[in-house]
DNA sequence: GCGTTGGCAGAAAGCGTTTTCTGCACAACG
DNA sequence: CGTTGTGCAGAAAACGCTTTCTGCCAACGC
């Protein structure tokens, strides 16, 4: 007869009776309030245990108008870059006894938007990773958000910091590294066209150029996974360049496997390069040549960022910015004396 | 003057008020409840969206006694398996109007039964992935998570599916594909001592080695990273094995990466197989012969048992077993003529 | 014309907590 | 001895929603 309440599970009723007490004395013993005697408090102790008596988190959050759960959202969870964001926000949340509510968008731009507001309202903060909405459209949402930390996407809104990988200057980092082993004639495989991050690659690129009016690059289009790089082999070839950028390791990692397959060597006829620095890029053959970014970190730092927000309202939090780190492993070499575009 | 209510966040009783009917009556409108005059529902609606309003889904959790989230617990969120496991699931539920929560134990086992039973708590279902809780302890929790489902796990507890990989069978097939190509001594890099599916692989392998008694395998510590691969190449050359069988896709990235490091020739000296198929698979030099998990599939099968015990009761739900398929690629070849071990 | 039904909206009772408010008993003080 | 204070537990309100129950009014049948 152990179970009292209608619902089956027991409740705070169930102790409260056991012990023969009021659910008022019951709450605050379980919230360890001083103001009860000790023994009774201890005689609710024994009741809970012998009930098994656990609170119910939603009558709690209710209650207190917090869940302690923060909600992250994510464009692709089969990319490892979020996936160790993720992996950061969420190991660092749970220190400070927060979960996380996942929610995928498949790069649908407009599911974006109904899933960060069903989230945000089951939480009680949000992490938004690389959103592939408008600028506009993430101003307007973004203060019914609140409190809202964005990762690699800046917003006008007010009091929503960023995290932010400095891309512009990681590529820059990488094309530098290419011209100082000799390498005149670069192609730039690109990333997922909405991609914020995309765009900051293409920007450094620009810059580069400025400052290398000598040195050829070429765009060349393209997405964020193995088979956009594997795919890109001809186009690669074509354009006859020597050295590529990829969009990302695993661009990097396609490309070169189609590369090896044609029967090519790396970095013997062409180098390649990544970005993220992926555990993976430091096994692969030819271990990668990338630019390294502390993604673990920036989940990590996101909740910091939004701890603060919870916190402290009034904390304005400015968010940070961080400096990729040229990892030069086997993929890159000097330059073969001047190749000539296969096709054409 | 739009927020009403002490909270600042506009709730069903703004609503009301703007529309000049009861809670009741908007709440009705919400659901789609139709009896209710559609004059006055349409008034509703129009104050619901001008005061943008949303419904809060922690009062309607308490209310319905449903929260439409599940939680998964896994071992450790840098796997591979458990993100695509994840990732199955995660898509599976949300094309349900469910939300995962997630919960990472890092390995810590006894971790486990809490962040389980916390999760538990605030979701309607649970999924545990690979726990790496004893069979009594989990038999003991296992009534209280329901409902539930398992992965790679069974327990005698009723009521609660298992979806398991037959990794037994998997690693049979990689041996016997190693010994049709010549090999007779091979070597298994273990994985986690507590991992369930690890003691399946050496079940498995029993199994192989009474059915094939000339053959010589040589049992070898290790975990479930690349760097014990990498780090058990001298463990590998000192068993004189020319087939290893690695726990999974990573140890065996590590491992071959550590065996170029010493220039040896996979498979020309050495062939190695991985396990699990993960994406990566297809793209390493040499690509490695695996034997193929549909992880994500698991994940979304996860997701089916998981909505049969939510939805019904009654419905008992078998689980199921998914065989490995086996997938020969470039990492495995003839075995050379024998070698001897190259210490001692 | 009156009683009965049925449609539909409001009142109110949950859901399971926390927390404020209330009230009792006892001690200290004038 | 009466008054004020203090400590501590219970009653009740609050959190925001759903849903049952109640009640009003109109329509219908006899």
């Amino acid at each position: 007869m152990v179970r009292k309440s209608a619902s089956g599970r027991i409740g705070i009723a169930d102790v409260a009776v056991k012990a023969g007490v009021s659910h008022a004395t019951v709450s605050r013993v379980m919230n360890g309030n001083f103001t009860v005697d000790p023994e009774i408090a201890a005689r609710v102790r024994a009741a809970a245990v012998e009930l098994k008596y656990q609170p119910n988190p939603v009558g709690r959050s209710l209650a207190l108008g917090k869940t302690d759960t923060i909600g992250i959202v994510v464009p692709d969870l089969a990319n490892p870059t979020f996936q160790a964001i993720l992996r950061g926000l969420s190991r660092a949340a749970a220190q400070d006894g927060y979960r996380v509510l996942i929610a995928d968008s498949f790069e649908v731009s407009s599911e974006e938007t109904i899933l960060a507001g069903e989230a945000r309202r089951r939480c009680d903060g949000l992490v938004l990773c690389a959103p592939r909405m408008s600028d506009a459209e993430l101003e307007e949402i973004a203060p019914s958000l609140r409190p809202l930390v964005l990762i690699n996407r800046t917003t006008a809104a007010a009091g929503v910091p960023s995290l932010v990988v400095d891309y512009g200057q990681g590529v820059q980092d990488i094309a530098e590294h290419l011209v100082e082993l000799g390498h005149t004639r670069l192609a730039f495989l690109a990333g997922p066209p909405r991609s914020a991050s995309n765009n900051l690659r293409l920007q450094g690129l620009e810059a580069f150029k400025a400052a290398h009016p000598q040195v050829e690059v070429t765009m060349l289009e393209g997405g964020s996974d193995f088979d956009t790089g594997h795919g890109a082999v001809d186009a690669v070839l074509e354009s006859g360049a020597t050295g590529i950028l990829a969009f990302n390791d695993l661009v990097a990692m396609g490309l070169m496997s189609g590369l090896h397959e044609r029967g090519l060597d790396v970095p013997g006829d062409i180098s390649v390069t990544g970005f993220d620095d992926i555990p993976f890029a430091k096994y692969t053959t030819p271990t990668l040549t990338t630019a390294a970014v502390p993604i673990t970190e920036l989940g990590e730092q996101a909740w910091h960022q939004l701890r603060a927000l919870i916190r402290n309202e009034e904390s304005d939090a400015p968010g940070s910015r961080y400096q990729p780190k040229l990892e030069v492993r086997a993929s890159t070499g000097p330059a073969k004396a001047a190749r000539t575009a296969v096709h054409g």
